[in-house]
RNA sequence: CGGGGUGUAGCGCAGAUGGUAGCGCGCUUGGUUCGGGACCAAGAGGCCGGGAGUUCAAGUCUCCCCACUCCGACCA
């Protein structure tokens, strides 16, 4: 069988990227559409990568210290209202209940499309005393937030994350957790999803609604475009003034903390797809693949194949490692499709002839190289294969990455490197919101961050020609 | 919200100038196969996206909705 025949239901990315992405979160299982535009639905296998990804972050929260919590779902419009800027950032896409059973409400409720206003409601009643601080909460749900145009896991109106949130005695403390979460974020994406990221500082346009800084990681994807992969904020006391959150200090004085918060959600998922996915299907990193390793008897009617190779699956189970087992009556060529399709790390084959020779096949997914590994080897040599499986994705991520991040000195380059190669479009920036409006309009890209690791290109804007401030990340962004 | 595309079996599609619905894959059952998407046979499965019209007759013509999808603007 031809090489190419087997993916002919996956678009191939160089025809039609969007259509491959598509093509790829629907064949290989991880989400159907509802009935409800935006809202998709999570299948098991695209579910697990995000129980996977919850357990990894749900870890490392309570590593430093912090709580889960459940805030209501709805949220008063009344209460929406109490920070300007936030309301006017989200009411947009709000979606509002207005009727329970049959009565008209008096006052109508928000689906929560993020959860500030419940956080700094309830802190209100509850914080009296510097003792009190820090209050470290995090909560893992979904929000609604009435998206025009919408695709599965990059923008649905429906969307699970979580969402921390956080309260300081000090801006320095403050500012410190909101550092220390991103940088949890980052962590996860480069240690676990094997994404590269670049970290920094949102402009006072991008940033969040209400918040005094938002710092982000950044992401590149396959075709160059960049995706924002989780962000924290820093609140200073803003919203402690609007809703009234006080507490007396050590000095026996009334002060307003400071707040952060903090998100990551499904998208991440998109970015996996994106990151690491090719034209036979999803390649999941090992480390959050609900199937790290996939047994393929092959020849399985031989006598003697199906036990050795159950016998196989239970002892790589045993030690730990998530794997399945495929006996069905499918042939082979359908079963190696289907996994490769699936994104499974390593597929191991098991056949009467390997049986012999005592070894077995590892087939990794990200390279097709094929390992014989020996049988009464295989439990302790896995580990190792689906770590170079990991590193392997890292490496050929980070390549695109830092192949794809070019200099420019005035919009007419910028625009012109975007155009001829994508990705990040390094320049200097005087700061302002002209300029950003302007290569926006001219070059059609945004900006993406400043990162914390400057360079100095120049002692001008690349838009405006005044004394730059900061070297800046522009692209085009999911 | 603007512009384009598409809605007919689970999926992918055919169904010129109107005449009561078909193909491929998948599914079920039985058999033969089996080291990279196997084959044969017999089956099951449709309010032709929804609603109004025109007509003796509408998947097909007209109008209005709706959904999905792509490209913009907005956003995690």
């Amino acid at each position: 069988m031809a090489k190419d025949k087997k993916v002919e239901q996956i678009t191939d990315m160089e025809v039609d990227f969007a259509q491959w992405f598509t093509d790829v979160c629907t064949k290989a299982e991880l989400v159907d559409y509802s009935g409800v535009k935006g809202c998709f639905i999570l299948r098991p296998y695209g579910y697990a990568i995000w129980e996977n990804i919850q357990q990894v972050l749900d870890g490392m929260f309570k590593r430093d210290g912090h709580e889960n919590v459940s805030m209501p779902m709805l949220i008063p419009e009344s209460l929406l209202q109490k920070e300007k800027d936030h309301v006017e950032g989200f009411a947009p896409e709000c979606a509002w209940v207005t009727v329970g059973g049959s009565e008209e409400l008096p006052e109508r409720l928000c689906i929560r499309p993020t959860s500030e206003t419940l956080f700094c409601d309830h802190w209100s009643h509850v914080v009296h005393s510097w003792r009190d601080l820090p209050m470290l909460y995090n909560q893992w749900c979904s929000v609604l937030r009435w998206e025009k145009t919408t695709r599965p896991f990059l923008r649905g109106r429906e969307f699970l994350w979580q969402e921390g949130h956080t309260l300081h005695a000090t801006e320095e403390e403050a500012r410190k957790e909101t550092l220390q979460q991103l940088e949890v974020y980052a962590d996860l994406c480069e240690n676990y999803l094997a994404m590269p990221v670049i970290r920094g500082n949102k402009t006072e346009k991008e940033k969040f609604a209400g918040a005094v800084n938002t710092y982000t990681i950044e992401c590149m994807m396959h075709d160059h475009k960049a995706l924002q992969s989780g962000t924290s904020h820093f609140f200073g006391d803003g919203f402690a003034r609007q809703f009234d959150i006080t507490f007396t200090d050590k000095d026996n004085k009334q002060k307003y903390p400071f707040q952060t918060s903090w998100g990551l959600s499904t998208r991440t998922i998109g970015g996996i797809i994106m990151t690491h996915g090719d034209n036979n299907g999803l390649v999941l990193p090992p480390r959050i693949a609900p199937v790290q390793v996939v047994v393929v008897p092959v020849a399985q009617h031989k006598e003697g194949v199906i036990e050795k190779a159950t016998a196989l699956y239970e002892a790589i189970k045993a030690a730990g490692i998530r794997c399945r087992i495929d006996v069905s009556d499918n042939s082979l060529g359908w079963k190696c499709a289907q996994y490769e399709m699936k994104g499974v790390p390593l597929r191991v084959e098991l056949g009467p002839k390997d049986i012999e020779k005592g070894v077995c096949m590892a087939v990794r997914r990200d390279n097709g190289e094929k390992i014989p590994v020996a049988l009464d080897q295989a439990v302790e040599l896995l580990p190792g294969l689906l770590d170079q499986v990991q590193q392997g994705l890292f490496d050929k991520a980070k390549k695109n990455l830092d192949e794809h991040i070019f200099a420019a000195s005035s919009i007419e380059e910028a625009k012109k490197l975007q155009a001829e190669h994508g990705g990040f479009i390094k320049t200097m920036w005087c700061g302002e919101l002209d300029c950003e409006l302007a290569m926006k309009e001219q070059a059609g890209m945004s900006s993406r961050c400043i990162p914390f690791e400057q360079e100095k290109l120049g002692e001008t804007c690349a838009c405006c020609g005044k004394p730059a401030k900061h070297m800046i990340y522009w692209g085009i962004a999911y």
